[in-house]
DNA sequence: CTGTTAGCGCCTTCAT
DNA sequence: ATGAAGGCGCTAACAG
């Protein structure tokens, strides 16, 4: 027989001969205690429940996404993930499967499990409804002392790691105009959805500063998803509007549009450009490259790790601003 | 000022004017036990670390794997939370960038947490050091009362989702033998890799089925990664080896392959056929498109939810089998 | 079906 | 620096 483990402080104590007060002491090791040689041997784990019990608080930060099977999010959860692992903290996972109404839910099982904080990835939805209830489940959990920021989209009163969809769109309108497009059409996401909103709205101010309008008929909506940006291109192909160049407002989409482009016979970019948004990883290998819009999607849950790990500062939500940039790739190359 | 709903249990009691056994009890709801009226009302959440610390265990389960950014893992992971969305049960998600060292480190940190269960996914290295490590801590966390599965690797005495990698790599060699290839390289992951291993291994089978030997010298190693198989096919050109096909021992790596041969200006299937495994998602938008063994990957996140979340079964540890099946597509369709 | 009591395992004042 | 004692919020075994 070995010597076993202990599985709890009191029993440790009793072998090291000492009250569960010290034991637990300088087993924590605070600043200028060495952990004793007695303890370093046993393979003793604290029990994180009771830990949090006792304390109030735990090391569990919450991280909610929409899919995570979507390169956009699971790139965002690997920045978190690499954060937590450096500050020894715990991510729970939620993927709420792009229901919306799932985000309260979810937002209450953390609360209920007390979390130090929880990082919401993904653009909201302007559903009142699901809006409300999850701007009641926000304030609950700031309430119980948890922290709250949000990736993309800003709700008022929260940190949040805030993209330039905006200014990354009509950087991009003013590049494919200097490429010569003239002609676009926008595949679009839900209507609902405010990242694909402020999208389009700055596609259609590049090209307002070019002199160039976007016509409500050449602005698509469909999911935010690749079958929706398949069935937006089949969906255009339909309509007989004519354009040079599609955005699709994610890369995911454009990826879909370009499959629906192969099967419809239009070769890009000599037949028919495109470009998207996001600059999501399995992009590289596509063929013809595409154009897109550079985030730094690990550095999204980076920063918002940042956030929710950062000292309160008061009342003023503080709002990390993140640039994007325009990648020209060769799927925009040729104007038709 | 609204009904501010309690933060405990206690006062909710006092609220009910009923001590906090019944309040308890009614809260939790068992079977024929309707939630009053009053309870409903309010948005209390019982504190989870507290209940944890009451019954001894946590409906939290947790999930390791090498990098959620890799598709392979990503799919599984939106397996597990989908099973365990149904059945109210928490997800954490341990990403280990691939340092086989962090898997018993994660294990750890979880066992803190008194979770139900742990999944591990992902081949295990043949590490002795770190497997040792990785098979005390599993040996302590079932000792603690918790369940283990792996997924794609078996380890002796834990419940296993097993692919049946060696098969499936067997039927694609018949399957590109019956095409007419008849000279091959298999671009390898790291030798420590069990799920490398038996590709391989499988694979020459096959071709030995048909007559075929499979040289040594045509079995390059590489990082069971995109940019693995970059470097391995660029190895392989260097080389000066022959051959009319390539075989990936995965997807990310017949992908990295694939950007390295665009750049040798070497067109597929034209001049070089190529295959992979596994099926990832974003496969399905890759041009010409790859030939794979068809791995259902989300399938294998939810069996492994089924392992651990089924009653134990004495001291024989489960294994579930998982077939794999042959997608022949473009990129292996001609022989040059 | 209730309420009382005793834990769960840890942390943290408070004296010593 | 150490030990004793109280508390964290909940559950569960025990009586009534």
């Amino acid at each position: 027989m070995e010597l076993v483990s202990p599985a709890t402080l009191a029993e440790m104590a009793r072998m090291a001969g000492a009250s569960v007060a010290t034991t637990s002491r300088d087993f924590t090791g605070g600043p200028g205690r060495p952990a004793p040689e007695l303890l370093r041997g046993l393979s003793y784990l604290p029990n994180a429940a009771a830990q949090a019990a006792g304390r109030g608080h735990t090391n569990v930060v919450g991280l909610i996404v929409h899919d995570i099977n979507d390169p956009y999010f699971s790139s965002i959860a690997a920045g978190v993930t690499g954060v937590a692992d450096e500050q020894d903290m715990i991510v729970t996972l939620a993927d709420t499967r792009r229901r919306p109404e799932r985000e309260a839910k979810y937002l209450a099982s953390l609360r209920q499990l007390r979390c130090r904080a929880v990082i919401l990835a993904g653009s909201r939805s302007a559903d009142q409804a699901s809006e409300a209830r999850l701007r009641r489940e926000i304030a609950s959990f700031t309430a119980g002392g948890g922290r709250v920021a949000m990736i993309s989209q800003q709700l008022p009163g929260v940190d949040t790691v805030l993209v330039e969809n905006s200014t990354g769109a009509r950087d991009l309108a003013h590049s494919l105009f200097d490429l010569g497009h003239r002609s676009f059409v926008v595949l679009a996401g839900p209507a609902s959805l405010r990242t694909s909103r402020d999208r389009v709205s700055g596609f259609r101010q590049g090209l307002a500063d070019r002199g160039l309008r976007l016509e409500p008929r050449h602005v698509l909506h469909a999911d935010f998803t690749r079958e929706g940006g398949f069935a937006a291109a089949m969906h255009w192909r339909n309509s007989g509007v004519k354009a040079t160049c599609l955005f699709a407002a994610n890369d995911v989409m454009a990826v879909g549009a370009m499959a629906a482009l192969r099967q419809l016979g239009l070769s890009v970019p000599e037949e028919i450009s495109i470009a998207g948004f996001d600059d999501i990883l399995p992009l590289r290998d596509i063929s013809p490259a595409v154009t897109t819009v550079h985030i730094p999607l690990e550095t999204l849950g980076m920063e918002a790790m940042g956030l929710v790990l950062a000292p309160e500062c008061g009342l003023t939500p503080r709002v990390r601003r993140i640039r994007c940039t325009v990648r020209l790739r060769e799927s925009t190359r040729h104007v038709p």
